[in-house]
Order: structure tokens, then sequence, then C-alpha cells
RNA sequence: GCACCCGUAGCUCAGCUGGAUAGAGCGCUUGCCUCCGGAGCAAGAGGUCACAGGUUCGAAUCCUGUCGGGUGCACCA
């Protein structure tokens, strides 16, 4: 501890509360400490936290409210009160200690609250984002690469080496198919100012065009055939241009995102690895040939899973070859301790089956290989097409709502300086937090009334409770300073339930880094947001009483620490005004 | 056909991994700006937690089955 700057205060922080709890608990009931659960109560007023006595009523055959009383009595934890309340014993820190210790340490870490270094010495690679060259980056592409980001910053904070590598879809048949179309049409459309739209329409002409045309197949098929060999010639040097220009677009989206990578390594990358990636499972016995085709079964690793192909009959390889490769090369390279794979859930029986070879093979790093699946986005009048024209293009829905953000800024805030720059932070903001507030798993129907809203339960409202803080504390500084001003963290009294919630924070980020769900974070902005502003509309922080003003200023500024740390591992920014 | 995921208020979702009276937002009804930002706050109406069994002192949460929706399943990625 204290390695790498995070210094903790000498206060006790909530956790250490909490294990106060459970060692006079485990101390009075005989239990082991790590039985010990201990709870939030439905409601705060009844204490901070909560031991229900139901399970110890066999063992001590005795009614759970009996135990309870029982318990109290014999309990004495420092800075901490207890009271029974029928089968439970609800738990009170003290209000001035609870305060101090978690307004403390948010003030002595600052940005790095929430973190820890739990993660030292460890290195996670993040597969994400990985779009298709030459195709416009949709909203179907948003979910991969804010979801990725957000584990990059929760598994940064929390002291790990993060690798992030977007895996860029950059191989395959239809490049042949691309560079065939751009060679024949290529200079009838804007390819340097427009290219993926331009390429976009290529690839359409081409497949109406291919129907009445087979020699169009043909030549894509020599063109791919070149690609593979290797040859300077030509179409390598067309597949690579394709591949700037559309990293270029990219990297306009990735920018307003605030998104970065370590690596930006396509399939082709991969290429020069397949051989040996097939060598080495085939070295390790658990291949078969199967109708022609290099297969791995694994029949017998999961309930009738499919086998995995290696090879084709023609003796080319798959996707699934290319990713094995990929993984190996990953170990090799970073010996990582996890690798998260940010991947829509409609690949969940692959990466099953990229696990299932591992298994077989007897590499004993399986587990540390985990598939962040999330939900299919569709639009309401069915699934996304980018052929079919069903498709909402990344940087329009971006623009689209930083108009929005323009527009109610001018008619809420019209004398606002930066106007634009807010309204970019606004706008994406509002559809970054909209993406990342429900559970990644679920399924989500894109409607614009909802990204574009706002109000209630969205980004600019964690954004205007964050403004609002900002905005007091603007103002407390423009008071003369008063050199009597103590705070008296006993005078925070009614902001306990506010209290515990943010001093929950660093739970929050190692439980959403650990489970690779952001919208853990998300939720528990909202909550916290509701809370703060319940006690702002009651609790007036600018008065005259000295004490009670720095108070409740230090309360404010630990607020905003909070909001502000959170939206960040979101990727939301967090303006001072807007 | 087989496998995996999902089913909670009219709609969109939480529910801290089995605990107290199942909570929010949107929409609807009603209040609150001589007071630190009303993108806000407070209140009301709205629930057979898909259904049926089971385990348990206790189930929205775990198990089995049924129904409904989604996704995937040998030479695409």
């Amino acid at each position: 501890m204290g390695e790498l700057g995070l210094k903790r205060p000498a206060e006790p922080d909530m956790q250490e509360f909490i294990e106060r709890i459970r060692r006079a608990i485990a101390l009075e009931t005989g239990l082991a400490q790590d039985e010990v659960k201990v709870e939030h109560p439905r409601d705060s007023s009844l204490g901070d936290f909560a031991f229900p006595c139901f399970p110890l009523a066999k063992k001590l055959r005795k009614a759970p409210p009996a135990i309870a009383q029982d318990l109290v009595a014999g309990l004495a934890i420092e800075e901490v009160s207890a009271e029974a309340a029928g089968p439970y014993v609800n738990f009170r820190i003290d209000r001035a200690a609870l305060a101090r210790s978690v307004l403390e340490r948010i003030e002595a870490e600052g940005a790095r609250y929430g973190g820890s270094d739990e993660g030292a010495g460890k290195t996670v690679v993040i597969d994400m984002s990985s779009p298709n060259i030459a195709k416009p980056m949709h909203v179907g592409h948003l979910r991969s690469t804010i979801i990725g980001a957000a584990l990059q910053r929760l598994h940064e904070s929390l002291g790990y080496r993060t690798v992030a590598i977007n895996h860029i879809g950059d191989w395959g048949s239809q490049f042949g198919k691309l560079v065939t179309a751009v060679r024949r049409w290529g200079d009838t459309v804007e390819l340097e100012s427009e290219p993926i739209r331009s390429l976009l329409a290529l690839y359409v002409r081409y497949h109406e065009e291919e129907e009445s045309d087979p020699t169009l197949a043909e030549e894509a098929s020599l063109a791919f055939q070149e690609l593979e060999s290797g040859e300077e010639g030509e179409v390598r040097s067309i597949w690579r241009h394709l591949t700037e220009l559309s990293l270029e677009e990219f990297d306009k989206i990735y920018g307003r995102l605030g998104v970065t990578f370590d690596y930006v390594r396509g399939e082709a990358f991969y290429e020069p690895y397949l051989d040996q990636t097939v060598e080495r499972i085939r070295a390790s016995g658990i291949t078969e040939e199967s109708q022609g085709a290099l297969i791995v079964s694994l029949e017998e690793v999961g309930d009738n899973m499919p086998p995995c192909l290696l090879r084709k009959t023609d003796g080319t390889t798959l996707y699934a070859t290319r990713d094995l490769a990929a993984l190996f090369h990953r170990w090799d390279e970073f010996a990582f301790d996890r690798a998260l794979y940010v991947v829509g859930s409609e690949q969940r029986l692959h990466f099953r089956q990229l696990k299932a070879v591992l298994t077989r093979m007897g590499l004993e790093w399986e587990p540390r290989i985990q598939h962040v699946d999330f939900g299919m986005l569709r639009l309401p009048e069915g699934k996304l097409s980018t052929r079919k024209g069903q498709v909402i293009f990344l940087d329009e829905l971006l623009d689209k709502a930083v108009a929005e953000a323009r527009r109610i800024i001018a008619e809420k805030n019209p004398d606002l300086g930066e106007a634009d720059e807010v309204a970019e932070q606004v706008g994406v903001g509002a559809v970054v937090f909209h993406d990342l507030k429900k559970e990644r798993v679920k399924d989500v129907v894109f409607e614009w009334k909802e990204v574009l809203s706002f109000e209630g339960e969205t980004g600019p409202y964690v954004q205007y409770s964050h403004a609002r803080m900002a905005s007091i504390l603007r103002k407390a500084a423009e008071r003369a300073p008063d050199p009597a001003a103590r705070v008296d963290y006993a005078l925070l009294e009614e902001a306990a339930p506010l209290l515990i919630r943010m001093g929950r924070f660093p739970q929050v980020v190692r439980s959403a880094a650990e489970e690779g769900e952001p919208s853990t974070i998300s939720q528990y902005l909202l909550e916290l947001c509701r809370e703060l502003n319940s006690w702002y509309v009651q609790n007036k922080v600018l008065g005259e009483d000295l004490s009670l003003t720095a108070s409740r200023l230090a309360l404010v500024r630990g607020a905003k620490i909070v909001i502000s740390n959170g939206l960040r591992f979101l990727g939301v920014a967090a303006p001072e005004e807007m």
C-alpha cells in the first residue's frame, strides 16, 4: 500500500467500520468472520448496516428476535451503536465519525477516489470495438466500444496494466470484392472526402452488378488470392489505402468518445501466425480429420457443443483459427491475468468453443478469458442492416444529440460561455450514458426519444447534479474567507445516507470491474444524484452559520468528486457549467 | 431438433448474489422558483415479480418443468 501513491488517511474508511461490526459479531456468536453477512437495511432510517439473526436460530435454538436482543447486549464497537429491531440488529456509525472518515478519504484521494492498488502487477487485455474496415460505424458498434473503454478505465484505476486492442475486421473475401469495385468504379465516388460512405456505395453497387456480370466474382476471387499471397502489388496497396482511410474516419469518432487503444491490430496482423497456431493445437493431440476438415471435437467439454473448425477442406483457415491465433499471440506477449472480449452475445458459442479448445489442450489459463457479452441493438422496425438502409450512423447520432443539447442550452442557459463545447459534452454524454445504463446482457431497442431525453435517469441529469455542486463551490469561493469557519462533521447528521453511499463507491468500482459491468456505475450515480438532489433542496449550503456552511461545503466537494470520478469511468464529461 | 440468454408498474429499467413494507425514470394527476441552477424537488394513482411445482425459518433472487421473446448451431466473420 502507498507504493503507487495511494495513501490511506489515518481515519478508518467505511470498509473498516463494516469490518469492526463483523469482527464483533463473529466474536460474540462464534461464527467465522467471513460467514457474517452484513447488509443494508431496507430503510436507511433504521440504521446504516444490518445483521439478520435468522441463520443463528437453529444453532442457538432460540428465536431470532431474542438472539438479536442478546447480541446487542454483548456488543461494544468503537464508534458504532447497535440496536435490536425484531430479528435484526441494526448498526449506526457515529455521525461525526462517518462524515469524517468518508469525506477525509475523498478529499485525500481526489480524482483517484474509488480506485485502489489491488490490481498492481497484473495485466488485463481488453478486446473491444472491432469495427469492419470500409463500413461505417453505426449504433451497433457503440456498445462494444464504450463498454470496453469503461472497463479499461475501471481496471486502470484499480492499478492493473491495461492493454486495449482494437481487433478490426480487415480481412476476408469481401476485401477482394471491395478492391475490385474500387478498381472499376473508384474514380466515380468521393473516396477521399467521404471515404466510408463512398466505400459503402461501391460495396452495394458490387453486389448489384455481380448478379448480371459473372466476371466480377472471378476478379474478386483473384484479388483476394493475391492479397492472401502477401504479394506487394496493386491489390495490397489498395487494401492498405482503404484501411488507412477507414481508420482515419474511426479515429474521429473515437476522439469524440474519448476512447483510446494501445494496439490497433486487425485480423491481417495475425495472418502470419495461423500455421503455427494450427501446429500448436495439433501438437497437443486433440485435432482430428472430419469430412476433410481439421477439427477439434468438443462434445465432451460441453453438452452437444459443436466442434471447432481449424482448417476447411481446401486447407484455408477460419474465423475461429484467427481468433485462436490472436489469443495465443496475446498470451505469449502479455501473459495476461485477465482477457476480456467485449463482443456481442450472438458470439457466445464461439467464445465457449475457444475456451473449450484451451480446456482440451490442458491450458490452465483458460479461466482468465472472459467473454463480456452484450445484448443486441435493434431498431423499432427490426434488425440493423447496413445494406437495407436500416442503420443509424454513429456520427449522425452524436451530431443529433449535440444539436439537441445546444438547443436546450440556448433555452435554459443562454448566457453560458463555451456553449458549443458544453453541448458536445452533454450530447455525447447523453448517448454514452444511455447505452451504459442497462445491464449488458439485455437487448436494446433504439428509440430516438429516449436517447435524446435529458431528464430523469439520464447522463445530463448526473451532469446537471455535478454542475450544481460546482456552482455552489464557485459562489463559496467568491465569499470572503473566514478563518473562524471550522468543519464540524457532527453537523452533517441528516446527510448520513448520502455519506454511506459515497463511502460505498470503491466497492462499486471494484464490482463493476470484476463483473465487467459498467452499468453498476451508472446505476450508482443515478442513486447518488437522487439522494444528493433531495438533500440539496432541503439543506441550504451557503448560510449564516460559518461552521455549518464549512461542513456542508465539505460534503458538496466530496459529492462533486465522486460524481466526476464516476462519470469519468463511463467516459462521460463532467462540465462545471451547463 | 439441440444449446445459450431474457421475462419485475402502461412503457424503459433497478433490486447490493436468499432477508424487513419489491424501488426508480418516462407517461398521467397534483403541489413547489422574493431562497446556493426547476436539465430539479415533493406527493398521488399504477404490481398475481410470465405460469406451475420444489428447496428453505425466509424466494423476484436457487432447482425442475411449462409458456412467451431473442440469439446461435462444419467449412461466413
